[in-house]
DNA sequence: ACGACAGGTTGACCGTCATCAACGAAAACG
DNA sequence: CGTTTTCGTTGATGACGGTCAACCTGTCGT
C-alpha cells in the first residue's frame, strides 16, 4: 500500500542507528528497541540534483523530510511573484513542518547542491510518536526549535541593520558547520549572494558589498563562496552594539 | 501535588465545552467523551491586568495558555536591549509554544488589556495526546501552524514596504475580528502605534504616517484605535502591487 | 476633577539601502 | 574546450523610512 511516488525516489532501507547523522534527527536518549522501530519510519531516500525541489508550495503534505547529504533551502512565493528565502537547511535538519498545518505545503525546498533526503511518512510518525513518548516528546521540540528560529529571523528582519544582519548570518552558519564536525572558521557558501539577501531581506548588492566591506575591515576573507572568519568576536561584536560602528 | 503557581492563579473549574471558545481551541471532530477528557486538561485560569506578564523570557516552561478573553503581545529581546514584538494573540489563541523547545520561555507574553487565560499544563498535554489522537494531530496543527503565520511576518518584513505591511497588518487583524464573530470594518487597536511598529519593522512615526495617510486616501478612519476599513479592496490591491502607486 | 504622563501627529532633515548600470569572472552547458 | 549564462563586484544616484523635535490629546492615577 505504497503512496504513490516521484521517480527520484529509491527504494532502500535505511539503517538510522548506522546513520552519523542520528543524533541529529533523534538527539535524545532513546533505548535500542524504540530506536529500531523508528527506523521503520524511514522507509526510502530521495536524491535531488542541484534546483530539484523536494517539495513545492501547494503540493498535498505526506512526509517530512530529514536532510542526510547536502543542503536546501525554502522558499515562500507572494501571488505577484516575490520570492523569499525562509531558511537554509543542512545535514540532519528536518524539512516538511510547514505542510502539517494545512496539509499542504506552503513553501518549496529546492536543493542548493547535489542532495539526499529521507523521506517520514507523516501519518506512521503520529502514530509511533503516540506509543513512543521519547519520540514524541522530540518531534514537539523540533517543531517548537522551529518556532523559535523564526522568531529569532524576525528580529533579525526587524531590527537589524545591514551588517549586522550578515554578521547574525555568518555567525550562525558557522555555528552549525561547526556543530556537523566541520571547519566553523572556514566554510563554502552554498548559496548565492542573492539568496542571502532575500533571506535577509536585503538586495544582493547590499550582501555584497557588505561582505567586501567585512573584508576590508579584517573581519572575513571571502573569495567567491569560500569564507573564512578571521575575527568571530569583533564580528559578534557588530551585532550586539550597532550603535559603535 | 500541584505546581507552584503564581498568586494570580484562580483555581476555578473551568468546562471547555461551555466556553464559546471551543471552536478555536479544538477545532475539528472530537468525540464528546474526548472532550470531557481534554477538560481536565484545563486545570485553572489566571487572569492578568493590563501590561502583566503571562510569562517572560527565560522563566522555565510548563504550561500552554489559551487565551479566554483579551489580548496579549509577544516580545523578544536582544541582549543589548533591543526588543521586538513576535506576534499579536487574541481570544482562543495558543501561547507558550515556544518554550516547548528549550524547556525555558524564549518570549514574553504582555497582556495588551485585562485578560484571561486557560492554563493548559504540558506534561498532561503530551499524555493525553498520546492518547486522544485527534487531540494530537490538532496539536500538531496549531504547532505547523505558528510555523506557517511566521513564515509570512518574514516574508512581510523582508519584501514589503511599510504601505503594505500596515496594510497587511490591518487586514489580517480584520478578518482575525471577523473569525471570532466581531465586526471585520470597525475595530478597536489593543496596541500603540509603537507596538505596531515594532511588529512591522517600523518606527512609531512611519505607522502614525501611514495611517495618516490611508485616510486621506479614504482607505481608512483612524481615530486614535478605532480603525474603520472604508475600502478593504484597495487596501488589498496596495499589498499585492506595491509598484502600481 | 485635576494634573501628569503616555501616546499620537506632523514637520524637517538625513542615512541606509535600493536601484540602475557597467563590467568581470566563474561555472554550466553542449 | 570554448561559449554562454549565471553570479559577483563596484560605482553613482535617489527614495524610503529613520531620527530629532515640537506640539497636541486622551487617559490614568491620586
Amino acid at each position: 500500500m505504497d503512496l504513490q511516488l516521484p521517480p527520484t525516489l529509491r527504494q532502500l532501507r535505511v539503517a538510522c542507528s548506522q546513520c552519523n547523522l542520528m543524533e541529529l534527527c533523534l538527539p535524545v536518549g532513546l533505548s535500542e528497541e524504540d530506536v529500531a522501530r523508528i527506523e521503520e519510519l524511514v522507509g526510502t531516500r530521495r536524491k535531488l540534483r542541484r534546483h530539484q525541489a523536494l517539495y513545492e508550495a501547494r503540493m498535498p503534505f505526506q512526509a517530512l523530510y530529514a536532510i542526510r547529504a547536502g543542503s536546501f533551502k525554502t522558499t515562500i512565493v507572494l501571488e505577484d511573484g516575490r520570492e523569499q528565502v525562509t531558511g537554509f537547511q543542512m545535514t540532519g535538519e528536518l524539512l516538511g513542518l510547514d505542510g502539517i498545518s494545512t496539509g499542504q505545503h506552503v513553501v518549496s525546498a529546492i536543493a542548493l547542491e547535489d542532495s539526499e533526503a529521507c523521506v517520514i511518512e507523516y501519518a506512521r510518525l503520529e502514530a509511533l510518536a503516540r506509543e513512543i513518548q521519547g519520540l514524541q516528546a522530540q518531534f514537539h521540540k523540533v517543531l517548537s526549535r522551529e518556532i523559535v528560529r523564526e522568531q529569532s529571523v524576525m528580529m533579525l528582519l526587524g531590527t537589524m541593520r545591514a551588517e549586522e544582519r550578515l554578521a547574525a548570518f555568518l555567525l550562525n552558519l558557522a555555528q552549525r558547520f561547526a556543530a556537523r564536525g566541520f571547519s566553523g572558521t572556514e566554510f563554502r557558501l552554498r548559496m548565492t549572494r542573492e539568496e542571502i539577501g532575500s533571506y535577509l531581506g536585503l538586495k544582493l548588492e547590499t550582501v555584497s558589498r557588505t561582505l567586501s566591506h567585512f573584508q576590508e575591515e579584517g573581519l572575513i576573507e571571502v573569495q567567491h563562496k569560500n569564507i573564512r572568519l578571521r575575527d568571530r568576536e569583533r564580528l559578534r561584536g557588530l551585532i550586539q552594539a550597532p550603535l559603535s560602528h
